[in-house]
DNA sequence: AAACCATGCAACCGCGAATCT
DNA sequence: CAGATTCGCGGTTGCATGGTT
């Protein structure tokens, strides 16, 4: 089918948003709430292409974004959502209130892959690497090759990933049921399929926002907001 | 002190799915 | 029903920062 480009690049900004961008969004979707990602950016006065407006919304502007460090227990969480569904990082996230699929795919990329490695475990597979490639395994790894040095070695059945028809059936589904944090891990996901436009919550100001980082909250300069 | 390397995160890109006309 | 449009997802990249040599 054809596609349309989702924007006029040659009229959007790129890269890293300002602060003036945030307040603009912030402050149209106050008052609009989520609606047409196509149509916003040009009514509120941005030169993002649509996408990228919802892409900042979603992982850093929403109110009710967590923030600030995992703990062991989201760890676990995530570890164990993994298993069962693959690199469905929206689905992930769905299960861990305040945090965003990207955080989560990155968290999952530069930490939680390095932790199961350390454990001797295939971080695709969920299963303990066999000593051939465990050899392989670097305890430091570099930044791609992580994919590089475990391979699939689930045979005929499927990794998750690689059939979202997969997670039904095998033994994936013998989900460990003990779950940290008793958090909701049913997992018969019936996302609506497509929000509503409702206006959202928002805290009264930004400062409220950045509050809620936590302690371990990034300070403003690990953001990389031209300012 | 400077150069180099490793790491982490925000943002972009491309594609498929869902919805609209 | 087919094509067009929009949304949402997952993979990837670019860059800033921190650590090491």
């Amino acid at each position: 089918m054809g596609r349309s480009p989702c924007c006029e690049k040659a009229h959007t900004n790129k890269g890293a948003w300002t602060k003036e961008e945030d307040q603009r969004l912030v402050a149209y979707i106050k008052a609009h709430g989520e609606g047409c990602w196509r149509s916003l950016p040009k009514a509120a006065g941005l030169l993002r292409c649509g996408k990228s407006c919802r892409l900042r919304w979603i992982n850093y502007l929403r109110p009710d974004l967590k923030r600030g460090n995992f703990t062991e227990e989201e760890d676990d969480l995530i570890i164990t959502l993994h298993k069962i569904l693959g690199n469905k990082w929206s689905q992930i996230a769905g299960r861990l209130p305040g945090r965003t699929d990207n955080e989560i795919k990155n968290y999952w990329n530069t930490h939680i892959k390095r932790k199961l490695l350390a454990r001797g475990i295939d971080p695709k597979t969920h299963r303990p690497i066999v000593v051939a490639t465990a050899a392989a395994a670097p305890s430091s790894s570099h930044r791609q090759d992580d994919d590089d040095d475990y391979d699939y070695d689930l045979g005929p059945s499927c990794s998750p990933e690689t059939s979202g028809a997969c997670h039904h059936s095998d033994d994936d589904d013998s989900v460990p049921a003990p779950h940290p944090g008793g958090i909701d891990l049913n997992l018969s996901i019936s996302p609506p399929p497509r929000a509503p436009p409702s206006p959202s919550p928002l805290p009264d100001d930004e400062d409220a926002r950045r509050n809620t980082k936590g302690q371990a909250a990034r300070p403003e300069a690990m953001h990389p907001v031209k300012y």
